[in-house]
DNA sequence: CGGTAAATTGACTGCTCTCAATTTACGTGG
DNA sequence: CCACGTAAATTGAGAGCAGTCAATTTACCG
């Protein structure tokens, strides 16, 4: 099982006027005016591989803006293990659950890879949408990007046989985390089987071929360049059954 | 193949000021007097089991509010057949992807049994947002709803050994659409695979098996009582696996 | 260079799919 | 009300995919 340690370092207050990628953020469209006399403050945050911004069940408040890196949102199984219903990337914002009153986290986030986050007190949050009614919209747009990825994850990632529901993630992760080079970090095999749904094993295998077969070609450590043109042909060729 | 028809019948104008079940809808809250100026009206309308109310990638201007009976949400897979992503029942608001500049539905939605649905036109629902902010707090409620059900559809319909997935969805279906002595409307095998993602005849011998043991008992025609709480010591008893 | 965790692989079992046949349910016309 | 036709549900047999358990190899860290 991974290692669900929460260490983060705390990177200093969030300057949201100068945020570098404010169009993408929650609070793009903001007047900057609107930052000046916040009731709590924003704290940006760097959270490390495998630390996790909060538990599920656990009455919190705050959510977080996303700036970089990529987070898994899971669900923890009776038995130790874990089911992943989201991978999140820069400029989403997670933990919006949390302005229905009195209401807990409903997943545990945990970051796959080095995730730079910001911490919004809910209270900031929702002053703020009182201030400006377009928040509101923003807001929206999260909850529809969220609810348009989790049918994506159904439909992808958790239909058909086991191989095209890895080659799927795959190019769910070269949409992701792509560098500029559109190479990827793989995820643990552990992380990919409680993505689709399947065991460590069977990823592993897939993943193993899918090397062999040279669509997985390792360009250093983790990091390795998928032929994400061949993989679509092999899903659009073959007709993958729900296998 | 389900038959994908679009019967259904137009109820006449909606009363929403009178709403038998307005503290579920979407409109709960807003004074009378937002209804009585309405730019457009809304419209009651019947769908007969099997009808669409609208189809993935059509650009519609309308959101429905369902009052009464059970959808499906589904895409079309590329061999003709069919992935429910959703089910839905009394109090939910769908096709709020509209909401968004410019796209289209993102499913095709589909009554699974008679359904009951008020036709709220995009226009009307802007113009009521933008008169009374509270709605777009109902609007987010209705969306966070919906990814937390796709959240519950992931965890508990696709995941583990086929026979557990469908009991989750009996288990599923008594919480929709239970009637007042617990029962239940079986659903078609056809829609039964498609929601756990396995095949038609899997589903098939699972329910037929469940009948067997005495964990459906046929009330009439094709209403059944379910043993819940077998079927919840079934699951709970059973370490199941991701199988 | 050792030690640990992760990834891979093997052997075997069992579940689910496939393809096909049968049975059952249901609506229609006689 | 019954015979019939069609669609849905069930069942069977066999193949193949994925799970299980265990061993081995590889990667990484100090």
């Amino acid at each position: 099982m991974a290692n669900y340690c929460t260490n983060h370092e705390w990177k200093g207050r969030a300057d949201c006027a100068h945020c570098g990628i404010r169009q993408l953020m929650l609070f793009s469209g903001l007047p900057e005016s609107g930052f000046t006399e916040l009731l709590q403050p924003i704290d940006n945050h760097l959270y490390s591989a495998g630390a996790s911004l909060y538990e599920e069940g656990v009455r919190g408040q705050t959510v977080y803006s996303i700036r970089r890196g990529l987070l898994k949102l899971l669900y923890r199984t009776p038995d130790g293990s874990q089911r992943i219903v989201r991978l999140h990337g820069k400029g989403i914002t997670i933990g919006l659950e949390l302005l229905d009153a009195n209401v807990a986290y409903h997943h545990t986030a945990v970051a796959v890879e080095d995730v730079d986050a910001c911490a919004i007190p809910l209270a900031t949050l929702k002053n703020l949408q009182a201030r400006f009614p377009s928040l509101c919209d923003k807001v929206r747009q999260q909850l529809q990007q969220q609810v348009d990825r989790a049918d994506q994850w159904i439909k992808d990632l958790n239909t058909g046989v086991a191989w095209s529901r890895v080659a799927r993630l795959l190019l769910l992760l070269r949409e992701l985390g792509a560098d500029r080079n559109g190479d990827i970090e793989l995820l643990p095999r552990e992380d990919m089987a409680a993505v689709v749904g399947v065991t460590t094993e069977t990823a592993s295998r897939i993943v193993a071929d899918f090397k062999r077969r040279g669509l997985l070609l390792k360009v250093t450590g983790n990091t390795y360049r998928c032929n994400a043109q061949q993989l679509d042909q092999l899903l659009t060729e073959t007709g993958v059954s729900t296998g």
